[in-house]
DNA sequence: AATAGTATTGCAAATGTTTTCATAAAAATT
DNA sequence: AATTTTTATGAAAACATTTGCAATACTATT
């Protein structure tokens, strides 16, 4: 007479509820075109009424799919992560998925036991933001055999599929387009290009193009900010101390821009008249600057959706060969560029 | 002599490996301390070699944690809740929990439906934005006895826990600090407000201040801007053609004061002098941004860190009586306000 | 009316792990 | 040397579900 009372309903309580056998409730979830109409009408009931909710972890181990896609990002607290995590994640709930979601903050060690962790929940794929990696991290994917994808960069030799733009491409056009305009003495402002294959793409594509055409950047000239508008505007206010300054500012992306845009207003520099100032990104709110940023555009968005999509292709076909899809980057000129 | 060659390693595999059963396996995982340690090396070698990886779905059918907390959020693709959710999940991941991650767009009805799946995955507890929730969330919520904490919003009679600021006077100091400054012809700039009860509160507190010092804000100076900066200097772009426009600015958020201020700059209005604008939030760039923006600061990275520290002593003790912890607002006064 | 086919259901085995209980071996105590 | 205690391990049950197989009931066909 003693039934169970404070824990939570499992499905033979609600086959009991029903009148009916676990067997039955567990295919009215699955199949539902093999049970009965009006059986299932007395499952729901009985679903409703115990506040039944099933249990995925009990589904997973029957090796059905988990239904979660992890995803490692260095962190989520950036203007272009959280675009492309955004529209990626838009992709999987429509799917059916859900996110399992988890941040190295930039190191990659971390990334590697963060990832162990994501393959403990058993989820169906992998998504990971670029193609550095370490060795440890390719070697579990591999093993695992697991879908992965790494969103936000391209390579035509990458080890698992990818999503992405051209970074050395994207710093070779936001390079051109400086020279396109006249400018010579040109500064570059980049992040920490170590373990960021993003910064390190775009860095060597614009210091080529600049050499390619006989102009090399001047150690002084060249400047490390992180990723933070704050810090990129507190480095750009000391190089305009300097006497002998740069015309052009080509910035390892966007919200470095935006923080010498700033820097640049604050010291009463007129952007582009003074001090021509291009970014790569086009994150939200660039176009919005005044004067609008000059950048180079790398569809977030796009990619987001892409990464999506592919993931739920490749968990689908249990196919394990990389798939790899390039997005355009493009020039977007605007207002905070000129040549006087 | 068929060994088992394409499927994974589970755990009787690895014991078999390390000729142990897969009790010593699991214990040796579990409460190392009660295996003898050259066993343990000999499973670790075990596991090493065949590259198992543990399964946490088949644990959490023991009634074990799971080890996930669901994080529900509108969208990520806000400045805002990026911040809030990367500390958040700063703070789970070092406790060695993973964040299952879902977003509902605006949309409560989908919020339930987001949180029914979180809870078929077993998630060990949930945060959700803001207190405005539908019936059948809440209902939901407490049937399950799950520890739940809403992320962002006070409130001292909330029907679950909650750590977040008093939106209403954040409204309040937005409008005194306009008030104080001598300010009569003030506009108010905000989001949507149905689902959203941090703009709905901000907007309140506001207009009550200000009609309490006797203003009243006409309708057609009121507008409704997205979160999104484009769109709101599209929507001041559009006021300011009003050949009479208000002296002041109350925006519902820091972005789209962003927004405002580009606009107003873009119609070569001076601000503050001809234009003062406040926000709320006091976001990443709100500093740095020229001329730098006044708001009420809503610290975005305490609430997030705090309620990661909350959830995870909700789901160490299983209570699931609601905590309530308020921080606190405060004005920033910068440069983007003044009076003439 | 007999047969064949189809729709619906239940039983039992299987999934990968944890844990309780029992047992054996080793160490400590007398 | 005998006994007790401690340490280390294994066997088997339990967890919540899915699914192959078999059984039953119903429908359609001759």
């Amino acid at each position: 007479m003693v039934k169970k009372q404070n824990t939570k309903a499992d499905i033979v309580d609600v086959a009991r509820a029903a009148k009916v056998s676990a067997s039955t409730v567990s295919r009215s979830f699955n199949h539902p075109n093999l049970v009965n109409p009006a059986t299932r009408k007395k499952i729901d009931r009985a679903v409703k009424k115990l506040g039944y909710i099933r249990n995925r972890a009990a589904q997973a181990m029957h090796g059905k799919r988990s239904g979660t896609i992890g995803l490692i990002v260095p962190t989520i607290d950036h203007a272009i992560f959280a675009e492309v995590v955004q529209s990626f994640s838009e992709v999987l709930e429509a799917t059916g998925f859900t996110i399992l979601m988890a941040s190295h903050g930039f190191d990659l060690d971390r990334e590697y036991q963060v990832l162990r962790k994501l393959l403990e929940h058993r989820v169906d794929g992998v998504a990971l933001i670029g193609l550095n990696h370490t060795e440890d991290t390719f070697q579990l994917l591999e093993q695992q055999e697991i879908p992965a994808v790494a969103i936000w960069n391209y390579s035509d030799q990458s080890r698992i599929s990818c999503v992405g733009a051209d970074n050395h491409l994207a710093g070779q056009l936001a390079a051109q387009h400086l020279l396109a305009l006249g400018h010579q003495d040109i500064g570059l402002i980049f992040p920490a290009t170590d373990g960021n294959d993003r910064a390190l793409g775009r860095m060597n594509g614009a210091v080529e193009t600049l050499a390619a055409a006989g102009i090399s950047v001047p150690d002084e000239w060249r400047f490390e900010a992180p990723y933070d508008i704050g810090r990129a505007k507190k480095v750009c206010l000391e190089m305009f101390q300097h006497p002998h300054r740069p015309k052009a500012l080509l910035c390892g992306n966007d919200v470095i821009a935006q923080g010498a845009i700033f820097a640049a207003q604050s010291e009463g520099l007129n952007v582009p008249q003074d001090m021509s100032i291009i970014g790569v990104g086009d994150f939200k709110g660039s176009a919005e600057i005044e004067p609008a940023l000059s950048t180079i555009r790398i569809p977030a968005k796009n990619i987001g959706r892409i990464s999506g999509e592919l993931i739920v292709d490749l968990v689908a076909s249990g196919s394990t060969t990389p798939e790899r899809i390039l997005c355009d980057v493009k020039q977007i000129i605007r207002n905070s560029t000129t040549f006087s």
